[in-house]
DNA sequence: CACTTTTTTTAGACATGTCTAAATTTTAAT
DNA sequence: ATTAAAATTTAGACATGTCTAAAAAAAGTG
């Protein structure tokens, strides 16, 4: 049996393998999930011990197989409730991610599989994110990050990798929600922040919040 | 906070409360659980301090104020949980109750309005037992247990008081589902098991049976 | 390459919720 | 009213997951 709080790390140690090919250090994992680097050390122990990481002390963690699956399925139920919250019981989008990391840890396949089909098997969640697959596959979205992008390319807003209320009320307050049209003015080598075109507005952002907005080229 | 554990604890409580006016017994409340008297004692300290229950050592336990609303709030996600599970998700009301069991504990005020509203303020659980308001009131069914009801009467079946997969499946092999009519025919004293009449056919129900049955009476 | 800084791990402590075994209190019975 | 039985509580232990402080290892710097 997998406790709540070996899912959490679980979960925070693949959100961190999907942002490099690096293995995932100890502090990363502290930070991402609020607490200290003692307590990760001792988590990794005991997920070492359930197999469901590589671990060498020292050395960084990756997912196994089996982890990399547990994990991708926690990710899966998050999509699928955050789907539900936003679509049936009219919830704003920016609210539903505290609901959210509860119900992820309800223990049900069966339950999972007829939300899925209750919701008739919706391929993104309300933040554009994609659904893994019940084999715990996460269909490629396509997209890329708006820092990626070249001057003067185009691309429309398909998600974000944040789940953070501030950030997403600074979105509506900027104007941008799922497919909205943006456009790179110009790159700060300074300090990487943008001046890009909102449908037809000028603004500047900063590159922590560009690096949050999954875009899709467009010509 | 409220923890999980202590959440169980206020629901065994508030079931049992229900089924006499006697303050409830530390066994009483472990045989409900499935622990020890020795844990009921610790945790019963742990409510105390809280101001949940009216404790005395060596004197039983009944709820306070606060302990019965919040009790009752766990009831009424409970049943709007399953009534979820079975109305929409097409469960089998047989095995909603593990699932219900977890959903119960999700913290979110917001969410539970907006599930009741969803499915739109519904009176009866998929078992026939009322579901609690808002406020914390627990509306009268009408009902009577069936090892209640005098020879010859008449009724029809409105719920069930207990939620185990087994006793659910027995119901169904006996034809026995919610709107079921049944005849006492005859109640043994030695037992007081039953004979009874259900639709059309005779049967025999031990007392332990009877008494998890609401019927409610009809000419 | 030595030395400093950063990262990571270990050691020891604490809170929660559980348990068994022993002690205490209540209840029931003669 | 004593005593036996049952119910309840306490004492002490353990597992989980957390923490701080200290030790150990790795990485960075002149």
């Amino acid at each position: 049996m997998i406790t709540l709080s070996e899912e959490n790390y679980l979960k925070a140690i693949l959100s961190l393998s999907l942002l490099s090919l690096e293995k995932v250090s100890t502090n990363s994992i502290a930070s991402e999930i609020g607490t200290t680097a003692a307590s990760v050390s001792d988590m990794l122990k005991k997920l070492l011990e359930k197999k469901l990481i590589n671990y060498e002390k020292y050395k960084g963690v990756s997912l196994t197989n089996k982890g990399r699956v547990l994990a991708t399925t926690i990710i899966r139920k998050h999509r699928l409730w955050e789907t539900f919250l936003v679509d049936c019981l009219n919830f704003d989008w920016s609210e539903v991610h505290i609901v959210a990391e509860q119900l992820e840890h309800i223990q049900s396949e069966k339950l999972i599989d007829k939300l899925d089909k209750f919701l008739e098997y919706p391929e993104f969640d309300p933040h554009g994110e994609p659904i893994p697959t019940k084999e715990g596959i996460i269909p490629n979205s396509n997209t890329v990050p708006l820092n990626k992008l070249n001057t003067f390319t185009k691309g429309l807003v398909m998600g974000v990798t944040l789940d953070e209320k501030k950030f997403l009320h600074y979105l509506t307050k900027l104007n941008i929600s799922i497919g909205t049209k943006i456009t790179i003015q110009e790159k700060i080598d300074f300090d990487n922040s943008l001046n890009i075109k909102i449908n037809d507005s000028f603004h500047h952002v900063s590159s922590n919040v560009a690096k949050h907005l999954l875009i899709k080229i467009i010509k």
